[in-house]
DNA sequence: CTTTATTTTTATCCTTTGGTAAAATAAATC
DNA sequence: GATTTATTTTACCAAAGGATAAAAATAAAG
């Protein structure tokens, strides 16, 4: 699959330490010396990291293996090995990318716009979110439910912010009467919950309807569907 | 923490036979021969199960490791396989506890009631749930992010009939014109989403509010919130 | 208080797993 | 096309993990 927007990991360590969560390792996970990104190089690390977010989507950290993760992405451990020194690092990589998709949406939250229009969309990008890469999804549940051992800093410092302020937004269009009075932070779980379900309980879903959010129409029906509940029941 | 609901160990082979979900093995795993559930038995199996869905909700089937139960149990490795023979076996009885009260409240719905009225003890019971067996329900979302290797079956049998039953009785609802024009498949999801999303993900709850449903006040807070928007979402 | 059945401990086995070393192969550069 | 550099393979290793056997210790029954 493949992550879609820009990763972190083409990001100069600069850009990263401008308060981005997971930094990266001083280099140490990049293969050899000089030639860089070489077409294979390129290739190969993105084999991997398809391979591995699969895996630990299914596995967890402590359940996934190099093994199953280098069968995978059709090649040997050793040579895995070669490209991520360690799984811990493999993992970490695997978040970083996971992480930066995962948090976009809900800094675009506006509060100049309306909030039908803002959440509207934010339910959009979510749902969408949960289509394209249900298996980073997962990875993520999965990383929390083992008490965000990575993770937690990130979610005790950036991600609280970012939240904490898009909380006043809510906040504001509550105050102008655009909104019912809902509490802010229980909304915008309420719509984690609900997008991400899609992803993480797919299994389910499929078992119960025989559906999944690559059937197109089901994608759209889902969305909407989520939307006419919600908005119904936040708009005034 | 154990369950305090009717357990399926304790009931006989004929009554879980009876369709129900998981069917125990044919013994197998109960200790030795004649003198059965003395005392000291109970205890134990009392207390591995504990430590088991502690360790399972954390790292799920493969990731976690008899050693860590055993010690989180407070006895020796062999000594737990004393009482349960595989960790597969082990595996298979805190599933089974877990499907058990997990599936209780939504046969409850009634069709003969009002929507407002079941649909919202539904929301209190399955808040509830969360509440008291937080790291049941991680267990639960952990098998199905897995792909379900354990619950497919019941997923694709058992579940399947009630969620289909239960899909009629909304649709009546809709039908009477006591509630919007919902997908009952659709809402059922939304709910369970929802409600497990405060135990499923209690740790970024924590990071964001420090807050957990172990809190009498943001308990209450966050059932009322649940309640106030999907109630408003789907009531007529 | 002896005998029998249950529970716990100790020692051990085999497989899996993360990881390394070094040789072999393939690419790129001159 | 020879030489340097990057990639892949083969052969291992030590630790961890699930499981067993048998001895030791407790508890229950007579």
């Amino acid at each position: 699959m493949t992550l879609l927007l820009p990763l972190l990991t083409d990001m100069t360590p600069m850009t990263l330490n401008q308060g981005f969560p997971l930094p990266a390792e001083p280099d140490a996970d990049r293969a050899g010396g000089k030639r860089r990104d070489s077409r294979i190089q390129v290739r190969n690390r993105e084999k991997i990291l398809d391979a591995a977010t699969e895996i630990f989507s299914m596995y967890g950290y402590r359940g996934a293996t190099l093994d199953q993760i280098a069968e995978k992405a059709a090649m040997s451990k050793p040579n895995l090995l070669y490209y991520f020194s360690s799984k811990e690092k493999l993992y970490l990589a695997v978040l970083r990318d996971i992480l930066e998709i995962w948090l976009q949406p809900l800094k675009e939250l506006d509060e100049r716009e309306s909030p039908e229009r803002e959440i509207s969309a934010y339910i959009d990008q979510k749902i969408r979110f949960s289509q394209l890469y249900p298996t980073a999804s997962r990875v993520f549940a999965n990383e929390i439910a083992a008490g965000a051992p990575v993770l937690k800093p990130v979610l005790d410092s950036y991600l609280r912010d970012i939240v904490k302020k898009k909380a006043r937004v809510i906040r504001k269009w509550v105050k102008r009467g655009e909104l019912a009075d809902v509490d802010p932070y229980h909304l915008i779980m309420m719509i984690w919950a609900v997008t991400q379900h899609y992803a993480d309980f797919a299994v389910q879903i499929d078992s119960l309807l025989g559906k999944s959010l690559d059937d197109e129409r089901f994608y759209n029906q889902t969305r909407k569907h989520i939307k006419r509940i919600l908005m119904r029941g936040i708009l005034k």
